[in-house]
DNA sequence: CAAAAAGATGAACCGGGTTTGCTTTTGAAC
DNA sequence: GTTCAAAAGCAAACCCGGTTCATCTTTTTG
């Protein structure tokens, strides 16, 4: 019924969050305490803790959370389940992103990246990634194989987001990183499928990087 | 000249290190606290804490020091950088451990397979190694590759480590964890060289994990 | 042996997070 | 509208990891 509580508390827990982004992109993460930000958003640090477990929670809420498990899981029949990722990728570096503004998600990204204690808390949110994804494909085959497989795509994927967010942040437009982002994404999923034995190797070239942004 | 100095602070690191073991062994890393460990190793906290920089640290100290990327550098001309790998924890899994004694270790990896905090402590250590096998590896191919490169080899060794150090601590002698490791070697590394694409899916069979532990 | 250099130390402090005990707000039943 | 239980909010005190600082002890060196 949607009551007038939950919609307060929606509106308590956006504005903490909104004014600790705020806040830890003027300063740096490490720079601002939590209890500025309970002060700032007006609330006490005890209200604070209980909408976001953890300081890193304030920035990470929703970050990575791709749920590799369930797409392979849900693949149609026939379908490999590198087939089933890669196509999923296609559709996210095509389709433009939407939901959270894109604002919003540059400056949050540009402080996880700034700051390495975030940074190694979004890499941790992928090791439950990897352990689901490993169960998953550990149906169809060995849990070594599958454990291994589970490692490089998690890997994988982590490293094409980490690629992609940096094209953000450091000034691309949100067109111009979904379509590096394109090619980015075939080569992972080729590097993925053949091995790393061959040199393939970037069959066509691009730009090397930023020429000035 | 290794002065009387040098000698008792080795051995104070030492036992600080060793009487911290023991209680995480005891009662669970989250259930000690430094104040503890130092009163136990009769040092002040301030003392612990200029021997170890954290907590964590305690335990972690020369765990995962592989350095991928100094053995990638240090091949062979003419040898592949995954040829030059797999030979390195061929060599590994065949000869015996050496150094730290066996039953520190095992006690070690104990401690740390049962802590969350000290699991993900021990993950981000090897994102330092991910960079740097990375920015060798980018001597020779484009930066999209070689960062690729470096996420999977560095996240399938995570999970041989992962493995071998499980049957240690489930009870395996060193010598049942080490053949297994061989074999599990082959696979990794193949799975690397090869791609997921082809079901290579593990050429000999065998008992497919602990049939009671 | 004396003076400098290096360590060790206790005590106070900081910041993230939790506990406790109490007040206020909300939603629903009467 | 009144009543009441549940939910949310709060201040203050607390715990623990980690740092700072000023002081004291030990080792080295000349």
């Amino acid at each position: 019924m949607a009551g007038l509580r939950e919609r307060k508390k929606e509106q308590t827990r956006r504005r903490i969050a909104a004014v600790a982004l705020r806040l830890f992109a003027e300063r740096g993460f490490d720079a601002v305490t939590v209890n500025e930000i309970a002060e700032a958003a007006e609330v006490a640090k005890v209200t604070l803790f209980k909408y976001f477990p953890t300081k890193e929670s304030l920035v990470l809420r929703g970050v990575g959370q791709e749920n590799l498990a369930g797409i392979v899981a849900a693949r149609p029949a026939g379908r490999s389940p590198l087939e089933a990722l890669r196509e999923h990728y296609r559709g996210f570096a095509t389709e433009p992103a939407e939901a959270v503004d894109r604002e919003t998600l540059i400056v949050q990204m540009r402080v996880i990246f700034a700051s390495p204690a975030l940074s190694s808390g979004a890499n941790d949110l992928l090791h439950g990634q990897r352990l689901a994804l490993a169960r998953v494909l550990a149906e169809e085959r060995d849990e070594l194989t599958a454990a291994l497989m589970a490692a490089q795509i998690t890997a994988s994927v982590l490293t094409l987001q980490e690629r992609f967010f940096r094209h953000l942040v450091s000034g691309a437009s949100t067109d111009e990183a979904g379509r590096r982002l394109c090619g980015d994404v075939e080569l992972a999923f080729d590097l993925l499928e053949n091995g790393l034995g061959q040199p393939l190797d970037r069959p066509f070239d691009r730009p090397l990087d930023q020429p000035g942004e």
